[in-house]
RNA sequence: GUGGUUAUAGCUCAGUUGGUUAGAGCAUCAGAUUGUGGUUCUGAGGGUCGCCGGUUCGAACCCGGUUAGCCACCCCA
């Protein structure tokens, strides 16, 4: 017999992980509700080509195909033979796979609203609690195996949509722990982009062909830095001058652009609303209002509306915290001209969620704005946003930190001693008195003697042993001992139940 | 998909240039202790040294392969 084991990239959780793994899940459950979003759920598997060409290339080597049922039948040995040449070529063949494990709940969403679009009031907020899969190599913070959590709007533009998500991620974390916000260090890293900003900078390189290869050099910056970049533009085919525009707009000279100055706001051709939006950004934050200035010169100069119109919709988006600054509790949000997110069908505004800097771990949420992700479904024009927690790692960054509160734990309360017979029957007729008023309780299984239902006691972390014996039930008590401190007293059975076993 | 690294008792790990019967701590079980555990003491059980092959008189140790974990790259939650 083999040793037993898991799949590459899956884990078991045992009760302790469950209980706080269930913590995270209720915790994120209700702020969906809270924020009048409904449950969906999806099956496993998807049909294959649903998912495939998604993802962006790379992705579609991470789906975990399913292998078709039946290819053992005779009668169709060689189809069978002849489609796996094929596979073996690189292709995907329906007589082989045509199902696959999904690889993120947004896909699956899409198909689902392409689907039911008749049945459906718009806009339509859902969200999903359910597993991924990818096959990719496991690695820290990183399962093949694991948990998204995602709230989306589809069949509504608004910006208010982006501002509800970016409360909403604050309002998880807060609920989560009070320690995330409880100083600067600890705070949750919101930042955001607009994918129309990238665009806007492809086409001023005149290559607007090239978004793909500029995003994900410049997403690498905060790995490898200015250089490291740019060698991996030139290395993509960028030349010089190329590579000097995307800097310049992305790392402004600050100096310049953090001296407010109101003619040459007017020279950007801002609306007056827009004006007062910038004025307040200015106010806000120095280096934000460098950027998001800079950004708008650089799109006016060349006449690129679509670069200016992303630049606005993160004024718009960030205006309203910086108004309030206690609006976000948990977190802070900033403008990360350097974000880029690989996943191609986002359109509008990202967002990135990271966890305090202490805490070495990829992203623990992202999401965006993606105009047409029906469309791929034969159903067009149903714009949408959403936002995807990452469980697996939030459980992870909260081990990390020792941010679980103490109440996570909700096992046994109160562990009846087994003392014999006619002592068991006894301890069992209260025990269910006690359960019926919602104490968690058990009884020893078996009479032995005491030391080793203390230790019992002791390693499941029940805080409280109830011992009833011959003399407690000629007086109708019983002990009850906190085993976290000792104490112990003898009380009437009949105020049993009013006794906080807390 | 590419590279690095690790694998020895239930867990954490020692293990000499290759040399007789592979060790420690923790954990488990039994006893000191028949209604009060956590400390202490005594004793016991527990191993195909990841797996397969090679070199050698002899391999936990050297070599090749393989599987899995971890880490990094690509990419991503």
């Amino acid at each position: 017999m083999a040793k037993p084991s898991l799949p590459q990239g899956t884990r078991d959780f045992g009760p302790d992980t469950v209980r706080k793994r269930n913590y995270i899940f209720n915790t994120i459950r209700s702020v969906f509700e809270l924020y009048g979003f409904e449950p969906l759920e999806t099956p496993a598997m998807e049909n294959l080509d649903t998912l495939m060409g998604k993802y962006g290339e790379e992705g579609d080597k991470l789906i975990f195909k399913i292998i078709n049922n039946g290819l053992d039948n005779i009668d169709k040995e060689k189809q069978a033979r002849e489609d796996f040449e094929k596979v073996l070529q690189g292709k995907n063949v329906k007589g082989i796979t045509e199902r696959a494990l999904k690889y993120d709940l947004t896909i699956p969403f899409a198909r689902y609203v392409a689907m039911n679009h008749g049945q459906l009031t718009f806009p339509f907020k859902r969200y999903q609690i359910q597993p991924v899969w990818r096959a990719d190599r496991p690695q820290k913070g990183r399962y093949r195996e694991f948990y998204q959590c995602d709230a989306d709007v589809v069949g509504s533009n608004s910006l208010l949509n982006e501002i509800e998500i970016i409360l909403m991620i604050d309002q998880v974390y807060s609920n989560l722990s009070k320690h995330f916000g409880e100083n600067e260090n600890n705070r949750i890293n919101i930042s955001i982009n607009n994918r129309k900003i990238w665009t806007g900078i492809a086409e001023l390189c005149g290559c607007r062909d090239k978004i793909v290869e500029i995003t994900v050099a410049l997403d690498k910056y905060d790995k490898i830095g200015i250089d490291g970049v740019k060698e991996e533009l030139i290395q993509k085919g960028f030349n010089e001058e190329q590579t000097h525009t995307i800097f310049s707009c992305l790392f402004p000279d600050t100096s310049f652009y953090t001296t407010y100055d109101d003619d040459y706001l007017n020279e950007l051709g801002l609306t007056k609303d827009e004006k007062n939006l910038a004025v307040t950004l200015y106010g806000y934050n120095k280096d934000l209002y460098a950027i998001i200035t800079c950004l708008l010169w650089n799109f006016k100069e060349h006449k690129i509306e679509i670069g200016t119109s992303g630049v606005k919709e993160i004024m718009k988006i960030i205006f309203p915290f910086c108004m309030d600054n206690y609006l976000l509790q948990s977190s802070f949000i900033n403008l990360d001209s350097t974000l880029a997110r690989g996943l191609n069908y986002y359109t509008g505004t990202i967002i990135e969620v990271k966890p305090p800097p202490a805490v070495k771990i990829g992203s623990i949420g992202g999401g965006g704005r993606y105009d047409d992700l029906t469309g791929l479904f034969g159903v067009p024009n149903i714009p949408g946003v959403g936002i995807s927690f990452g469980v697996d790692r939030i459980y992870d960054v909260m081990e990390e930190l020792k941010f679980f509160p103490g109440e996570v734990h909700t096992g046994t309360q109160v562990l009846f001693f087994n003392l014999g017979e006619t002592e068991s029957k006894a301890a069992f007729t209260i025990m269910q008195q006690l359960r019926n008023s919602n104490i968690r309780c058990e009884l020893y299984h078996e009479t032995v003697k005491f030391d080793k239902q203390f230790k019992y006691a002791e390693k499941k972390n029940i805080p409280y042993t109830l011992i009833i014996g011959s003399k407690e039930i000629a007086e109708k008590t019983c002990v009850v001992k906190d085993i976290r401190n000792g104490e112990q007293q003898t009380i009437p059975v009949s105020k049993l139940a009013d006794f906080a076993f807390i």
